[in-house]
DNA sequence: ACTTTAAACGATAATAGTTATTGTTATCGT
DNA sequence: ACGATAACAATAACTATTATCGTTTAAAGT
């Protein structure tokens, strides 16, 4: 599945992307790997998650309080975004929808590289204070 | 449809976003409205961005290259993004299917404020380089 | 009209997330 | 082992946004 070669840290931060559901930000990544790595450098982190967005191997979710949050999971999946906590969950998609999204603009010859769907409000935890 | 009274500033930030399909930026707000008030301040177009987001009046539709971008038509629509020039259209969004993608979230004792559904791509004129 | 009170503003400083730079270290191919 | 290249740490730089503060404007009440 993965065609390059990666280095140990660089491996380690897809690892951290990839086995979390939390759809985390920079600093949570590189605060989750300075156990590990006592010497890596928050540079490294963001340098790498350029790469990866770049590559298509990570995706940017969204930036909920001037923080960019990305996502592991690059499977066509929708999200939901609690705009009280900033916890972001997964959501089922209707395939209609995105072929729907995705037909309109390819009819007018854009090229379509995802479609996102985002549902945001208050999660339960949330509501009940 | 209105309720407040707005000062003349205010009112000009508000007017300057709903009279452009641009989903512009805090900054393009601020230099658009510049000849009109010469004294303006970024400050102030920030802290009425900020206001009407509260309000709902406007909404956040995403932030591209660090930069938010803000959309005065706030019935349900959604958006497509071109990721080389950065702009953004609006699009047309299958009421049945955002209701579906709010029920799921509904079921899950959470509360819906929006389905928000962006389609990234690149524009038919940045394809033709 | 005059005074009082609060809201809105301009100017500027501060914050914080992200990106760039630079010198060093590790890795890979030969 | 040696040279070339990639990856890194440390740190500085950048930039969008937010906060502060003193002043001005507008509104409300008398």
């Amino acid at each position: 599945m993965r065609t390059r070669n990666y280095s140990r840290k660089r491996e380690a931060v897809l690892e951290m992307i990839r086995s979390c559901k939390c759809h985390p930000t920079a600093a949570w990544v590189y605060h989750g790997l300075r156990e590990q790595f006592p010497d890596l450098s928050l540079g490294t982190v963001y340098r790498n998650l350029v790469l990866f967005k770049q590559e298509g191997t990570i995706l940017s979710v969204a930036t909920i309080d001037g923080q960019e949050r990305f996502d592991g999971l690059v499977d066509p999946h929708g999200h939901f975004i609690c705009r009280t906590c900033g916890a972001i969950s997964d959501m089922d998609v209707p395939a209609a929808l995105s072929r729907d999204m995705a037909a309109q603009r390819q009819l007018q010859q854009c090229r379509v590289d995802r479609v996102d769907c985002t549902v945001y409000g208050t999660c339960a935890a949330c509501l009940q204070h």
